[in-house]
Order: C-alpha cells, then sequence, then structure tokens
DNA sequence: TTGTAGGCGTTATCAA
DNA sequence: TTGATAACGCCTACAA
C-alpha cells in the first residue's frame, strides 16, 4: 500500500464534517483519492469490496464533495442566471419560478440579478456572465451591447420580452394580435375613442401591443391616440386623471398592463367617469378590482419554463442553431370593458 | 526574463476573451502572472509602468478572471442562497428582493431556491448548501433537523418566519401583538362570534397570529373560535363557504394571510352574508377589494434586507454572537372589517 | 517591485 | 480494478 501522495497541508486528522477532503476519505478508506472520485461519481467501475469501503468512509467523516473544487476541474458552474428589471408584480415571479423550476430538474441551480434602479446594471450582469453557464435577460434590463457582450463571454443567452440580438435566442409571447383583438372588442362594443397607455419605446411587448391596438384603430377609420405612460401604477393613474379630465374625453383606454389598469381605474372612480379598460397580464388584483379587470393572460410559468429548457439545450449542446419562439397569449374578457360578456 | 513556469496545455496564442487565462495576460505584458493578480486585484503595489503593460494586456485579450479559479483559491463561492416555499404573493417576492439587494451592495451573487411541491426538499437544501457561503431560509420550506444539518455544514443559517433553531440567526416579524390589536378592533366594534382561519400547526407565524386573536377573545370572555384552513385563496374560499352556511355563523373572521380573506370574501358575497374580515400582508389585491381589506403590513423589503446583512456579519466574521429578532408590523383598518375607519 | 512555487479540491488520462 | 499524475485557473507566502 503506498503512501497518498498529494501532502496536505492540513494534516489528515480525524476531523469530520466540513474540512474533509477527498484526500482524508482516500487515506480512510485505504485508496486513492481517484477511486473515491470513482465511487461517488459512478464514473467507472470499482470492486464492489473497495465500494463499500469508501463509502463507510464517506459516511464517517461526512465527506461532501467541495464544489469549488468539482467546478474548477469540470469547468463548468452548474448553475444559470436570471436578469430582470424587477419582481413587483407577479409576471417576473411566476417566470422565475417556472425558471427555477425547470433548471433544478436539470441539476441546475439559479443565480437571480434585480436590475432595478441599480446604476451599475451593465458590469452586475457581465459579472454574473462569469458564474454561470448560460443566462436568460429580460428586455428592459440593459442594453443591446451588454447584451453583445454576454454572447461574446461564450455563454448561451436566452432573451425574454425583447427584440432578438445576434446570437442569442429569443421568446417572447404574443402581443399584437392579442391587443389587436382586444381593440377590436372595445370598438365592436361601441366604444369610439380609444386611447393606448403605455410607452412603446420602452419595451418590446409596449411597442407590440401598441401596433395591435393600432391596427385595429385605423381599420375602423378611428383616431390612433396614444399617452405616453409608464408602467406602474401611480403612472397610470396620473395619466389617466389627465385624460379624463380634459375634453374630448376617451371612452376607452387599453392599458399597456394591469397596474396602470388599475391605477386607472382608480382615477376614474376618483372623477367618477365611466370609462373602459383593460389591462394585461391577469394579476390577482385584476380579479378582485370592482368591475373586474378584462386582461390578458400569458402563459408565464411556461415561458420560464422554456426558457430554462431553452439554456439547457444550448448549454448541454443538444442545439446549436438558435431559436426565435412566441408563445400565444389568451384575453379574457370581464367587466371592466364595459359590462357585456 | 525567465520564461513563465507553468506549462500551460492550451498553447498560449493570441486568443482573445473566454479561454484567456492569467497566464496569457502575463506572457503578453511580460511579468509573472502573480503580478497580473496584484493589478487586477490591487492588492500589492506595481511600478506604474508595469501596471500600464498589464492593464494594456488585460483589455486586448479582454481578460476576465476565471471565476472558478478564484473561488477555489479564496474557498468562498461569494455567494449567497435563500430558499423560500413559493413567490406567489408578493410577499417573498419583497423579501427576495430586499434580500437580493443588499447582497448585491456587498458584492454577493444570490441563489435562490424554491422548495413548493418538491420532494427533495431537504437534499435541495443540503446540496445549495454547499454551493454558497451562507443562505437564508425561511419557514415551512425544511424541517428542524434539514436545517441542524446545513448549521453543521459551518454556513451561516439566517432563519425567516421560523421558531428558532440551534446554531441559526432569527427574524421575525411581530404577529401575536398585531393580531390581538385586530381582534380588539374588531370586538370593540361589537363583533361578537369572531373565528380564525388559519393553521396554527402549518407555521409559527400562523401560530403568533391565532396566539394574539386568542388571548384577545379570551380577555373577552368570548369563544375562541378557530377553522383549521390551508393559506390560499381557495382553502379561505372553502372554509368560509362552510362556516357562513352553518348555523352559529360567525359574524367576523381573521385570516392567516390576504390570500384566505379575499377567497373568504369571495364565499361571504356568493352567499350573500355580511361578515367581518380581515387579512395578513397588504397585497396589492387587498387595495383593490370591495370592500378594501383591513390587513396588516409586514416590512417585507426590510426583511430582505436585514437577512442579507445579518448574514453578512456572519461570513465576514463581524458579528459571532446569534441574533433573535423581531421587526414591527402596522395593521391597516380599511372597510372590510366593518365599515367604520 | 517582481518572480517562484505550492496550494485550493476535484477530475480524468494513462499506465500498471 | 486501481494508482500516480497532470491539469483546472487563480492566489499568495516566501524569496530575491
Amino acid at each position: 500500500m503506498k503512501a497518498v501522495v498529494k501532502p496536505v497541508s492540513k494534516p489528515i486528522t480525524e476531523e469530520t464534517g466540513p474540512g474533509v477532503t477527498i484526500y482524508h476519505v482516500a487515506e480512510r478508506a485505504k485508496v486513492s483519492p481517484a477511486t473515491v472520485s470513482r465511487v461517488l461519481r459512478g464514473t467507472q467501475p470499482v470492486a464492489p469490496a473497495t465500494e463499500q469501503r469508501v463509502r463507510k468512509a464517506v459516511a464517517e467523516l461526512r465527506f461532501r464533495p467541495s464544489r469549488l473544487g468539482v467546478a474548477l476541474a469540470e469547468r463548468k458552474h452548474a448553475a444559470n442566471g436570471i436578469v430582470f428589471p424587477d419582481l413587483s408584480g407577479p409576471f417576473y415571479t411566476e417566470v422565475v419560478l417556472g425558471y427555477e423550476e425547470v433548471a433544478a430538474e436539470r441539476g441546475r441551480s439559479v443565480l437571480i440579478l434585480s436590475t432595478r434602479d441599480r446604476v451599475d446594471a451593465a458590469q452586475a450582469v457581465l459579472s454574473l456572465a462569469d458564474r454561470v453557464d448560460g443566462m436568460v435577460l429580460f428586455g428592459r434590463t440593459v442594453p443591446d451591447d451588454v447584451i453583445g457582450e454576454v454572447v461574446a463571454t461564450g455563454i448561451p443567452v436566452v432573451l425574454l420580452g425583447r427584440p432578438a440580438v445576434q446570437g442569442a435566442d429569443v421568446i417572447n409571447t404574443e402581443n399584437e394580435q392579442s391587443a389587436y383583438q382586444l381593440t377590436r372588442h372595445l370598438l365592436d362594443h361601441g366604444h369610439r375613442r380609444v386611447v393606448y397607455l403605455g410607452d412603446p419605446n420602452g419595451s418590446a411587448d409596449a411597442a407590440g401591443r401598441w401596433a395591435g391596438v393600432s391596427k385595429a384603430l385605423r381599420e375602423a377609420k378611428r383616431r390612433r391616440n396614444i399617452a405616453v405612460c409608464g408602467a406602474d401604477e401611480q403612472a397610470g393613474h396620473d395619466t389617466a386623471s389627465e385624460l379624463l379630465r380634459g375634453s374630448n374625453r376617451p371612452d376607452a383606454l387599453v392599458c399597456f398592463n394591469d397596474e396602470v389598469a388599475l391605477g386607472a381605474m382608480l382615477a376614474a372612480e376618483e372623477l367618477d367617469v365611466q370609462v373602459a379598460i383593460t389591462g394585461w397580464d391577469d394579476i390577482m388584483a385584476a380579479r378582485y378590482a370592482r368591475p373586474a379587470l378584462t386582461t390578458v393572460r400569458q402563459p408565464m410559468r411556461e415561458l420560464g419554463a422554456q426558457a430554462a429548457a431553452a439554456l439547457d439545450e444550448r448549454i448541454s449542446g443538444a442545439r446549436t442553431e438558435l431559436i426565435h419562439r412566441v408563445l400565444p397569449t389568451e384575453v379574457l374578457i370581464r367587466n371592466s370593458c364595459g359590462g357585456h360578456s
């Protein structure tokens, strides 16, 4: 029996738990570290008797392989990142959950990064990039050139809710068609002056929705009104407030998302005016608002899950060509758009 | 000028970006790898001219130190974990955001793990434990013994919304006092038959709230009614539905959280009965429900932020003794508890 | 100020 | 079937 070759600085004591290395186990089981590794990973056959000894030693010393060592040797993190602008509202939340679930199934951990009012977002994203094997990026987080840099690092990137960037997969949810449908519905029910509340320059989603609204209005030979507006309750409230107070008051507001729509509802309530309102996302509050909010439901879990799967395919090399996928959404007509169902 | 000592398998070419190691940089700048490291980390003074050469080489080769190598050498992950049961509802979401924000400030990445209906939760938590330098665990995720194992691995652990476990920091939000206050309010306004909807065995929070309700009822010499109930909308709806249909119908329901309360409101609406209802958490839908839901607001962001800070203190060694902190909450009286403000 | 060399904890190739 | 050995990519005493 030869002596263990590598001299370990920390004397091999009977220490237990953290601090125990594969060398300690090897010594105790009277085998080489290589054999311990083989037993633990099942990469090569090991004699039953040897395996028993090794497993015994592992158990007695409570050995757990160091992720740090494994990661360096394998040259991979076994982790994915996900970057989102915020987590408010159930939208991102559900996406993250769907993502985490699938990633976990595939044995990958998930690192999150919120860029919410962070000035060094680009830096943060880049630094995340060298802690993961791949990452998904939501639109509205960092500019295109940063995404380019991430892609250049060589890790697979999946974009969500954002226009394509060279070298990255893209998964979006349908916007234009649903927005068109929503607007048609309003027009068909007699609404004449429809205004879109959102910022087409703010995100690809906002632009897509506006395109749909716009198309329906054009077809109906109606004015294509838009009120550029932020994406939260307050912005919705303030913008709607102004519109509803002005002359030539709108009779329908197609809002970028539910938060904006709910803010707008509040404004209408305050001013005691009747106006049809629609949102987007189907957040919980949308169901509880009175009248219940007409909105569009996106397959959020699915979006996250598909993103994780897409990443995994690229990381594992199972797929090399890029994908560009659009998931269908569902229009939910409730009462806020006029009381007809 | 001696040759670089360590022979690198990958020939040192003029390759750029990923794959470039500190040796490539060293060679190009005609210094040793050690010097490159010194420049990049600023750990030791380096002659200005040398520094220039190194920085130039770094830029030209687009060198980024491998996290894998750094982590192993430093023997730390520079990452924290957070384990939560779910992300539904803004509660966990906000906590995670507060956590991530502070962790990022301190230069740590955040790994998330959701245990939601995952059968191998314990395994997942343990495996997360060896990818991070410390972690926070929400109550209702894994049993005490698993937490014990995590603590045994040697990493600092912070518990949230869960009774103390040997060796871990604990941060909770106030439950009993607020529940007491809420119940007193109901009693003072003439409600006689108050029922608590929640499961004291389900979580420490649920138990604390029941304790407060219980105390108020006892003092008022009222029956201490409890209906064991899950923590989601559906459970709230079903439980309330049954209670409100039975004889001796309650005139007030103190619910474990807003989801339960909103479900209960739906049930009351369906049955067309009047009943005071209160929730907990102040989720967005609580404000939009009609009547608006009386509830209790917890400092969620703050909870996450404090958890991150606490973890950091322990990891950095700035603090060794354990803390056990309780953050104050705020009772928000709205209309669902009777219409008096 | 700079270089040498060993260590961090695994994995995996190549012999034996 | 098993062991020796060389990576993996960086950090940092210790020497010079």
